[in-house]
DNA sequence: GAAAATTATGTCTGATATGACATACTGTGG
DNA sequence: CCACAGTATGTCATATCAGACATAATTTTC
């Protein structure tokens, strides 16, 4: 796991604050959340190919605009089960979601 | 949406019990239920081929047998965060994980 | 450069997922 | 048959995620 990685992390407030929380997030986890940001990207260059405010694509999935805004953003808070839905009800089909899972997503 | 995919998701406890439930479950939540379902049978795949126990396994990811019984089994509790968490721990790629989304698992 | 629109950030309360546990079910060897 | 390993199922308390709201920061439009 390399410095560059866990820094970029650690600035979108992926919580790798103290020396325990360090060491304790496995190679998986921030797998996990690599995957999330590219997913968030991927879920904002949909979103904004659309032409939709947050808030009106937020309406759309019955959510609030600070949640999209926090999806794109890579906020810990959020979870690939609303990731995946918000893409698919962008229109992605489920073999779009897998590439941006399988290769990251360029921002 | 078809009946026959609605009523295997049904038997597996996705409620889909009562009239609101049933008409409020989008197309893209149910596609994301069958993302699980794909996920959990390659975990349990993945997991039989490397001979752990569910019980081994659940140390492994620092969870439970239950849980990984109820992975494994489609139970709607679990998340998509945790299935591919497992995922990878159980020495998958992120490219693997995305064919299993892409393409679901045959079992 | 002000006003308006959009997006970002923080924080609540309620909803849902979590590991743990108990216990039941299923097979398999003895 | 029975013990025993593995798996399934139900239930908890707690942790984490949800939408909502307020408000700040940013960008767009005139």
């Amino acid at each position: 796991m390399q410095q560059s990685k866990r820094k970029v992390l650690k600035e979108k407030g992926w919580k790798l604050g103290t020396a325990a929380e360090f060491l304790g997030l496995s190679d998986e986890e921030v797998a996990v959340i690599e995957l999330k940001l590219a997913l968030g990207n991927a879920v904002k260059a949909r979103r904004q190919k659309k032409r939709l405010t947050q808030a009106a694509f937020a309406k759309v999935i019955s959510s609030s605009q600070s949640r999209v805004a926090k999806m794109e953003a890579g906020d810990p808070s959020v979870s690939l089960d609303l990731l995946v839905k918000s893409m698919l009800t962008l229109g992605a089909s489920r073999r779009e979601v897998a590439n941006v899972i399988g290769r990251g997503t360029k921002s």
